[in-house]
RNA sequence: GCCCUCGUGGUGAAAUUGGUAGACACAAAGGACUUAAAAUCCUUGCCCUUUUGGGAGUGCCAGUUCGAGUCUGGCCGAGGGCACCA
């Protein structure tokens, strides 16, 4: 017996997809389609075994369809603009582009030996002109469509890197490069007007069956949705001032109010401009910080105006106006007012300024004891200590019935308000897509036209400097359009924006006119199954949500809303972690396994490791495992096995040398069946035998039955055990007396049923049986699964006491006949009074004796 | 603080959705083969019983049901997301 060359086998068949074209895909209206994509990796060198785990769910799934006769799209791309390329190209004084490049063709050296079956013909990388140009057009298409704006904003600024930090880039309140501490500053930004379409984003989750719960709650309440109302506060005698418009969800409240609180950037903050004070108040709340520990330690502080409001329900009720820290100016009208009994950071402002706590609702029970002292109450009870509200229930009644009042009053207003807001795509970068605008010598702003596109990036330049590349680019940045002298934008796009329309550019990666060509769009779209990480539950979706609603938009060729129908998150890959005794993290290379099963460091054996918890796969942690070196080891097909073996795709999988050892040698088994199963067929051994010849039609067809099921459920890991299962039944049969015709043709369609998961393995043992390589998913012959006989449970009151082989379909009393003739059972029915009796048909029969 | 998910052997996990709990695998122990090892194969796996059998058992406590890992309520524990959002 040939011992299995999985070298050998796995770039045969690999040379042979690729000279067979067996992977193109084309438009065929004849076919139903099945748009099938994994999340685009980010070109960093190497894969890592997230991705093996990524793109061996998204194969297995591509080549099921494919069986299924379905015209399968499966592309592959590189979300190839980013940091990482410009660190790297600073650090190594490198050209990103060429970086970018070298290790796309190094990944993509890695993917194909995975043997996946994707279009190659298809790639696009988004850092190439090809791709970027187009991106330039969206731009301006969506800046027509009044999608696109400028606006200062606050950012997170880097005061050494000279540049804008994203909010995970910010750790513990400092650059994650610099260490310098982060301030808060002013900029004019760009602006994607996503929040146009918050209703729109979140009432079509319900639209989305095949999502994860989980995400779509994640989105959900990113999206944030509250119902409130806005009311006005007159001000007491002020020539300038009139009044101040509040948002509020609990409007019930009004009465327990004790002050207003503005943001420090609300508009009413320009009357005090010249005031030092309140400057000062300011730049304290701008130090305080944007991370979320610093938010939440933050202490509440105010300013205290001059001004004072006068309580919209009782003109006699007369309450101070502060500047406080802890309300945003982006979120509602950035004024609120303060009810200290029923909010904490109310309650916390209060007590520190001394203000009044007025509680208006009380609880249902403990109403005698019910005080307020250092807790705000948020519960649920009745108002009181409020006039004509007294009574009411809340939060039920209490809420709708205010904002009635207060509507019929004119002193408020219902009002939705959502906590998403608009999408800030400028970046003070060099390695992204450049921004297709410019400014006049106004400073107006003129759009790049459209036979100038792409803007593209000046190459060899020096990246050693702070601050933004492209703003030191003199040459680059002057233009001339129209005869007016111009400057370009020197911020590029954040490269979420690439990868929120590269699902369409796959549809017609060649086109050159477009991004996409409608017809093609309309043929693929949207994608009926994505799979990626969990980690982009909000960000890449719902940026990518938008940006199918922005092409849709005042669009009558294009009627897309959501690009994803079906969405899969795979969970991650995790190893334990090793550090020495001083707490330094140590590579799986550098620790060795003894006998007493404790791990030891390799260059000082006598030194015990101290072994961490199971942690995903990352760099920083060292205990990574390279996928190169495991498929060079022990095969792709092996490798997939793995990776789908033992854990739900969706559920971290702890990697392990014993799992992986174990796959390795299923295939070597597998192998070595194959070939007894091939010499018996050959040869045409019939062996004599008495042995009861175990019917493999039924167990093929079960088989058939259950994948498929499981397939369409996503439940490889069980797969994997109906992989072991059918090993196990075959070596159990082959050399027994069969049917070998009968034989052949089941293990033909057991060998297809192989083909997604194992694709190497099985098109090698079909094609050494001379079997066709036009392979289709074999269907499931229902006659083969009616069987005659069944086993039938035997309860009495509900505790399992025999199993008996019956014809199907037994009646009853047939049943019960039978059953009462039996030894094993005789002393729990013989002379007991039979109280019931519940039969489920072919499956179980319970008797209740008492 | 708010929201969500999950608790099944030594381990990863199955369980036709209310009907045989632990499929399949890893690890372990014992055995076979072998001069030996590796590899391979077989057996075992909680409690009582020599066997036949029987009992307990899906985080804990109740409930619904002929029947609960699955449904309901409460508690305990683990993980994840969001968080001055008024």
């Amino acid at each position: 017996m040939d011992r299995y060359n999985f070298h050998e086998v796995e770039s045969k068949w690999q040379k042979y997809w690729i000279e067979n074209n067996s992977d193109k895909t084309q438009i065929d209206k004849s076919k139903k389609k099945f748009y099938c994509l994994e999340m685009f990796p980010y070109p960093s060198g190497k894969i890592h075994m997230g991705h093996v785990r990524n793109y061996t769910i998204g194969d297995v799934l591509a080549r099921y369809k494919k069986l299924q006769g379905f015209n399968v799209l499966h592309p592959m791309g590189w979300d190839s603009f980013g940091m990482p390329a410009e660190n790297a190209a600073k650090e190594n004084n490198l050209d990103p582009k060429e970086w970018t490049q070298k290790n796309i063709s190094n990944m993509k050296k890695q993917l194909m030996r995975m043997g996946l079956s994707i279009d190659w013909d298809k790639e696009i990388s988004t850092c190439s002109e090809d791709y970027y140009k187009h991106q330039q057009k969206f731009f301006l298409e969506l800046f027509d469509k009044g999608l696109v704006y400028r606006k200062e904003n606050y950012v997170n600024w880097d005061p050494v890197e000279q540049t804008v930090l994203a909010n995970e880039q910010v750790i513990e309140g400092k650059g994650w490069r610099s260490g310098a501490t982060v301030e808060r500053k002013k900029l004019n930004q760009w602006f994607f007007n996503i929040s146009k379409f918050s209703e729109n984003l979140l009432s079509d989750l319900e639209k989305l069956p095949d999502w994860p719960n989980k995400v779509k709650i994640m989105q959900k309440n990113w999206i944030g949705k509250s119902f409130g109302c806005e009311i006005e506060f007159k001000i007491l005698g002020n020539e300038k001032i009139k009044s101040i418009h509040c948002y509020t969800t609990r409007p019930d409240t009004l009465f327990g109010s004790s002050f207003l609180a503005l943001s420090v950037d609300h508009p009413l903050s320009k009357y005090y401009e010249k005031n030092n004070d309140f400057l000062n108040f300011k730049n304290q709340c701008s130090k305080s910080g944007t991370t979320e520990e610093s938010i939440a330690n933050a202490e509440k502080i105010g300013f205290k105006t001059e001004l004072v409001a006068i309580n919209p329900l009782d003109q006699n009720i007369k309450i101070p106006i502060y500047f406080a820290n802890f309300v945003l100016m982006d979120y509602g009208l950035g004024a609120v007012f303060g009810c200290p009994a029923h909010d904490q950071r109310d309650l916390d402002f209060a007590l520190k300024y001394k203000l009044n706590v007025i509680p208006v609702v009380k609880p249902e029970k403990d109403q005698e004891s019910f005080k307020i002292t250092k807790e705000a109450y948020t519960g649920e009870g009745y108002i009181f200590n409020s006039d004509f509200l007294n009574g009411l229930k809340v939060p039920e009644d209490s809420i709708s019935k205010t904002i009635e009042i207060l509507e019929k009053k004119k002193l408020g207003k219902k009002k939705i308000n959502f906590r998403l807001k608009d999408w800030g795509v400028s970046r003070q970068r060099y390695w992204g897509c450049p921004i297709p605008i410019a400014y006049n010598e106004k400073n107006e702003i003129i759009k790049i036209p459209e036979k100038s596109l792409p803007v593209k990036l000046p190459e060899n330049i020096d990246l050693n400097i702070t601050g933004n590349p492209l703003d030191h680019q003199e040459k680059w940045k002057k233009v001339v359009i129209n005869g007016q002298n111009c400057t370009r934008e020197t911020d590029t796009l954040d490269t979420f924006v690439c990868s929120s329309w590269y699902f369409l550019r796959f549809c017609s990666p060649k086109e050159e006119r477009r991004g996409f060509n409608i017809e093609d769009v309309k043929y693929w779209m949207p994608v009926d199954q994505y799979i990626g990480g969990i980690e982009h539950a909000i960000l890449h979706l719902l940026y990518s949500r938008f940006f199918m609603r922005a092409l849709s938009y005042k669009n009558e060729n294009l009627n897309i809303s959501e690009p994803f129908a079906g969405l899969f998150t795979q969970g991650m890959v995790c190893h334990e972690t090793y550090k020495d005794k001083n707490g330094k993290w140590l590579s799986l290379d550098e620790v060795i396994l003894k006998n007493d099963k404790k791990f030891y460091l390799k260059n000082n054996p006598r030194e015990e490791v101290r072994v961490g918890k199971s942690e995903s796969m990352s760099k920083s942690k060292k205990n990574t495992i390279d996928p190169e070196q495991i498929m060079k080891n022990y095969g792709a097909d092996a490798v997939r096995i793995f990776i789908l073996s033992d854990s739900p795709p969706e559920k971290d999988i702890q990697w392990s040398d014993q799992g992986m050892n174990a796959s390795y040698k299923l295939i070597q088994k597998l192998w070595a069946l194959h070939s007894t199963i091939k010499r018996k067929l050959v040869k045409k051994t019939i062996l004599s035998s008495n042995d009861k010849v175990e019917d493999i039609d039924k167990f093929t067809n079960l088989l058939i039955d259950k994948i498929t099921k499981n397939l369409e459920k996503f439940n490889y890991n069980v797969i994997i055990a109906n992989l072991y299962e059918t090993y196990n039944f075959l070596v159990k049969i082959v050399d027994k007396n069969l049917d070998l015709k009968k034989f052949e043709e089941n293990y033909y369609k057991i060998l297809q049923l192989m083909f997604p998961i194992i694709p190497h393995f099985a098109s090698e043992c079909i094609q050494d049986l001379n079997k066709s390589l036009e392979y289709k998913w074999p269907e499931v012959e229902r006659k083969f699964l009616n069987e005659d006989e069944i086993k039938i449970v035997i309860q009495i009151n509900g505790k399992k006491r025999a199993i008996i082989l019956e014809k199907k379909g037994t009646s009853k009393d047939a049943l019960i006949e039978k059953i009462k003739k039996l030894d094993t059972l005789k002393k729990y029915i013989e002379n007991k009074n039979i109280h019931k009796t519940i039969l489920v048909k072919d499956r179980l029969i319970n008797f209740i004796i008492k």
